[in-house]
DNA sequence: GTAAATGATATAGTTTAATATATCATATAC
DNA sequence: GTATATGATATATTAAACTATATCATTTAC
């Protein structure tokens, strides 16, 4: 086969980035200036693509394209890990929320100039992804969700945004109470199965 | 201005690592796969080269294409620089003769399964890049130079090498006792703990 | 000086990414 | 249910990487 498993681990950092930005494969294509039909197929890995399109996606999804050192590779991933989305620890259900909600407030801020909230709150649902949520917070974020549906449509007006925002914001301050060790101890595994996805598990010890 | 600038910083990137382990265009071509010609037009910037590519040349480097996130960038570079040769803090000189000894010895390890002194003197030579050395050392390098230069050509045994080695040695800690400040980001490390555990460099499969 | 290695370039041919459109099935929103 | 958004896919065209080979001017080694 011609397709490089390596090639692929760097198409999938670039979907999971896309995704994890609540952007559609359109939207990145806009930004990008790369047709849509071209990002299928290089998240597919169907392409051999070109540095100079790499360059261009990563860029949008806020990525820096790198050469490091094999013996230095180890210390930067643990520095990456630290500050992205990396694994989802949440239930799937959750993760798909909280996707939605990100995608959705993409919608809003590219409809209207949204208001300095909206930007806080697209990085609250950031850290949130971090997080390990139960599905007893579930019905928060879709009430959220449907909450900045409205307002998408006009329906609601921004004040609705910044209770929303208050919202997030005691949600994610609980969970972080609750289990502010998630990260820690990343051998604690969830009791639903994560069946697939599991391609990035190297844990070390620093 | 066909050719994005980021290019070049990779392209840039992939030319001095492999200057810094004497390989020739040549050499490099075999191993990776490339041809020398494209390889060529590669480090001029000349093409917007495919990901496939950029991966089979970074691999014979040991180098590693990674996607970081861009707030991760900074913490990330100086892990890099701390781990490559970086600048170039000597005389250019110095440094040429540094690079035509790194060359030769790839060479001779070439030619034959060297003993494991050619390896640690592969590593001696990529430490003492990191220093500056003065053109009071030019002479001392020279004459490894053309005592490797015997060597190669099956004029001199490969007792040479050990001896060879031991110059270096010495030479090195000479250098480390003189100036332990080489560089002010690096003066965290003091120089003469040059931990030999490092990952060797030459790793290949007859 | 002679010989070998280096890097750059040229040419011609093959492969393939990239683009521009369009269509399609399937989720999701109203 | 209707409409919209999504991702995947198809086709045709263009641009360019990639390959193979050869040449050339410099530099370096003996």
């Amino acid at each position: 086969m011609k397709t490089h498993y390596k090639i692929e681990e760097i198409t999938k950092t670039l979907q999971a980035a896309r995704v994890s930005k609540g952007l559609s494969q359109r939207a990145l294509s806009q930004r990008a200036g790369v047709p849509q039909a071209h990002i299928s197929k290089i998240e597919s890995g169907a392409v051999d693509l070109r540095l100079s399109s790499l360059i261009a996606l990563a860029r949008v999804l806020d990525l820096e394209v790198a050469l490091v050192p094999r013996k230095a590779v180890p210390a930067v991933q643990s520095i990456v890990r630290s500050s992205e989305p990396a694994a989802s620890p949440s239930t799937p259900a959750v993760v798909k929320e909280l996707q939605r909600l990100q995608h959705t407030l993409g919608a809003i801020s590219e409809l209207t100039n949204g208001p300095k909230e909206l930007a806080q709150l697209q990085r609250q649902i950031r850290e949130l992804q971090h997080f390990r949520l139960a599905d007893e917070h579930l019905a928060a974020l879709k009430d959220a969700n449907s909450v900045l549906q409205a307002v998408k449509n006009h329906k609601k007006g921004t004040e609705d945004i910044r209770r929303v925002l208050t919202n997030v914001q005691t949600l994610r301050n609980a969970i972080a109470h609750q289990t502010n060790s998630v990260s820690a101890n990343t051998a604690a595994r969830p009791a639903y199965t994560l069946d697939d996805e599991a391609s990035n598990g190297s844990s070390q010890r620093p």
